[in-house]
RNA sequence: GGCGCCAUCGUCUAUCGGUUAGGACAUCGCCCUUUCAAGGCGGAAAGACGGGUUCGAUUCCCGUUGGCGCUGCCA
């Protein structure tokens, strides 16, 4: 039997970090047996799914590198995968349930099962649905369908004994029927639950190990329910671990940015984040070896995915839910960045939409790719970083003090610096004989480059820090380089 | 509250009965150095607690505590 493998994303929001993590695993595992993985849409809630949010989902793991062997945007053989599509599979499924006895119709109000709730909460007993309409009478039944009263149907749940299943991580687990609630199978608007399209689907698409977070765990006897009433063999399920907030709650959009519009907005590279959640998945992947194959995103992110298939264990894959550590990402990140030849991260600034200010000659942009790459952890870094060479800062007599030197030393170093770089000819105006002419001026005024370059930096960059003082110089010119520390100057007096 | 899952440095983890409990991120220090980084070197930092089992437990079992999840006509 080969192996089949899904991820079954919701479209109601972003796309989250998490249905990336579970992709990744699956997509990986599939990968190893030589299997396939398909996409699926879980759109049953009518309410909160979104076109554009099935989009965006389907964009951000094909950013990441991934792909499936079948899915809503390129079809295959167990179509469609879009579950708002496959109505007529769910209503004919639970007509089998209904007339096998092993589902009901129910016509409570939501008004009453609340009220039912709140009453069971009073009396300290788990909500649960009380059974109200599982002895209606197929006379009464159909009286009220008749009247037009909506309905829902509902699972019959065994009131005795225990659903005991093998989860791949965590061995055998044993949950007892009766703290497993008669749950909705089929909304009043006829769209199926997710509990009941999850199994019918899962079967229909020959999925042989359903790979899931973690909250799935409660909800599994319901599912195997189902799969006993249909007669059908369940998949191995594989309950994964949550991401975790650093509070480690269930990582949450409140607590931290979830989505990964948002990773890729920021400028961290596809590559990065998928090593990230490789590394969460096993230790093995958290390897800095791995950093900088490849020439372009395409490329990286396929060796990763190659890699992380090639070892791909199931067994391995730790219970304990990660953090998600933004730190542990921002520093793969810049070690992606940075392992990029200059050209390479030229390019990657380019894939991400970066506008190159007018002032940065196309000539001079490998020159500063070079000095800001290794400075930088996300691409968002870099705009603010090169921002001075584009305009000139508006620096204050305030920005100017240093601890060191008094005011009067700062003002003969900067005098100092412009006489020993006026001589400077044009074909000469580089970093190096930049550097060399200021270290010259500030020993003939008895201190060093040290002592004042801080200052020197406050006139070019407007920042105390910046990239490399005589570079930026060089490629600022001499001209623009002069103006700023004349400007600086006056702002002394 | 009920049910379930989980438990090694701050974080991610290695260890699959015997280790000076290893690595990475973060953090601290030193070196390098025109600032800041990057890079190099080094430091500090962990088996939640209590019982068993065993010659020997981080590792196996039980309990306690703690964290998390579920408890919806959301997934």
């Amino acid at each position: 039997m080969t192996v089949r493998t899904r991820v079954a994303p919701s479209p109601t929001g972003d796309p989250h970090v998490g249905t990336a993590y579970v992709a990744l695993i699956n997509l990986c595992f599939a990968r190893k047996h030589g299997g396939q993985f398909i996409l699926r849409v879980e759109d049953t809630d009518r309410t909160r799914s979104t076109q554009q949010s099935e989009g965006a989902i389907l964009e951000s793991l094909r950013w990441l590198g991934m792909s499936w062997d079948e899915g809503p945007d390129i079809g295959g053989p167990h179509g469609p995968y879009r579950q708002s599509e496959r109505g007529e599979s769910y209503q004919e499924h639970v007509a089998q349930l209904l007339a096998q006895g092993n589902a009901f119709k129910c016509f409570c109000t939501a008004e009453r099962l609340e009220e039912m709730r709140v009453a069971q909460r009073a009396a300290h007993q788990p909500p649960h649905y009380d059974g109200h309409c599982l002895t209606l009478t197929a006379q009464e039944v159909t009286e009220k369908e008749i009247a037009g009263i909506p309905s829902v149907v509902r699972l019959k749940v065994p009131s005795e004994g225990a659903c005991v299943f093998d989860d791949v991580l965590r061995g055998r687990i044993e949950i007892e029927w009766k703290t497993v609630d008669m749950q909705v199978l089929l909304k009043s608007d006829g769209f199926p639950t997710y509990h009941l399209a999850n199994v019918v689907d899962d079967h229909m698409m020959e999925i042989t190990h359903v790979i899931r977070g973690e909250e799935w765990i409660s909800s599994a006897p319901k599912h195997l329910l189902l799969y006993r009433y249909f007669g059908w063999n369940p998949p191995q399920l594989c309950h994964l671990p949550l991401l975790r907030n650093p509070d480690k709650s269930k990582l949450s959009k409140r607590k931290n940015p979830t989505s990964i519009l948002y990773y890729r907005e920021q400028g961290y590279p596809a590559e990065a984040l998928l090593h990230f959640l490789g590394s969460l998945i096993d230790a093995r992947n958290d390897d800095q070896a791995l950093i900088g194959h490849g020439h372009s995103t395409r490329e990286r992110t396929r060796l990763l995915l190659e890699y992380f298939s090639a070892h791909c264990e199931l067994e391995r894959i730790s219970v304990g839910g990660p953090v998600f550590d933004i730190p542990k990402l921002r520093w793969l990140s810049g070690q992606w960045i940075r392992r990029q030849a200059p050209s390479e991260f030229l390019q990657s600034l380019d894939e991400w939409g970066y506008a190159w200010p007018r002032a940065i000659s196309p000539q001079q942009r490998e020159h500063v790719a070079r000095i800001a790459m290794e400075r930088i952890e996300v691409l968002s870094d870099f705009g603010p970083l090169v921002e001075f060479l584009a305009e000139a800062p508006d620096v204050s007599r305030h920005d100017m003090a240093l601890e060191k030197l008094s005011e009067a030393q700062v003002h003969a170093g900067l005098q100092g610096a412009i006489e020993a770089l006026v001589p400077l000819d044009g074909a000469s105006w580089n970093q190096a004989a930049i550097g060399e002419a200021l270290k010259k001026s500030a020993a003939s005024m008895g201190f060093t480059l040290k002592d004042v370059v801080r200052a020197f930096y406050i006139a070019v960059t407007g920042k105390p820090t910046s990239l490399p003082l005589f570079d930026g110089m060089e490629i600022l010119g001499k001209e623009e380089s002069l103006r700023r520390f004349e400007i600086a100057l006056e702002r002394l007096h």
